[in-house]
DNA sequence: GTGAGTGCAAAATGTTTGCACTGGG
DNA sequence: CCCAGTGCAAACATTTTGCACTCAC
């Protein structure tokens, strides 16, 4: 519940309305967190409580939590975003065969640009992906 | 015409057909080499010049460029994908506000993914974005 | 001459928008 | 009671697909 209940308290922070779908969404979050759910993922598994929410609820209410920086949005090139409710500083291992993504915590302490190649760019952020091929899909023919 | 001349030896390195619409895309992402285009951008520029070209021929070329690794795919959550021409090891630095997009060419030897983090992945690649706010939009009002 | 490549239109996919209705504060 | 939030349908943007035609080899 820790993560249903960070949100619903940014949410009184930020005045805004704690809706039955949003608590929802944060539960389905909070389940999905380790899976880097899409969209539609979070809508199919809110849909099992709660039938009649809207895929624009789900959409509006990622957006919000994007905007106040409680879901990280992960891209990809798979055609459609991904979210992480997991904002801590990691990285991300991304099997380039099925679209697997699993979770890298280690620090790259040398990672930083130095003030003469920001190019002016006040930089507040990076994220690291890994790419290659995963376990099963080593086993499996091409 | 660097660029030109290595994409034409590579398709007939791969026997595939050297077309004028071929010719022009090329010459396209030359010019655009900093620019990092997305399908569109390339489309357009080619059409001036091939105004009979289609989008869908545009998208087939840049497909199979990137599957022959002579062209860089970079996702950014923009919507649309971006083609970076040049594939030697760099990095990348995106304005999260405006989408300008910047190379940074430094190396960082220490990003390296211990044997034992790689949850039996084999890694063939990794790619740093870099986030923040371009000088430009920094000194325009939120 | 032949099949890879092309262009067009239509479809598929993921996301956003307009708008009337509803319910949390 | 009021406006933020919701649901629906339609719009939108990007990319893919099916298919007949064409041209590089």
């Amino acid at each position: 519940m820790i993560i249903e209940q960070k949100l619903v308290a940014a949410l009184r922070g930020h005045k805004m309305k704690i809706t039955p779908q949003r608590r929802f969404i944060f539960q389905a979050l909070e389940r999905g967190m380790y899976r880097h759910p899409t969209a539609e993922d979070i809508f199919r598994d809110v849909r099992q409580t709660l039938p009649d929410i809207s895929l624009t609820t789900v959409y509006n209410t990622l957006r919000e939590l994007v905007g106040m920086g409680l879901l990280r949005q992960v891209d990809l090139g798979e055609g459609m975003t991904r979210f992480d409710p997991n904002t801590d500083l990691h990285h991300h291992l991304l099997c380039m065969r099925c679209g697997r993504l699993e979770d890298i915590y280690i620090r790259f302490p040398c990672i930083a640009l130095p003030a003469d190649q920001t190019q002016g760019f006040t930089v507040t952020n990076h994220q690291v992906i890994f790419e290659g091929i995963c376990p099963d899909c080593q086993i499996q023919p091409a």
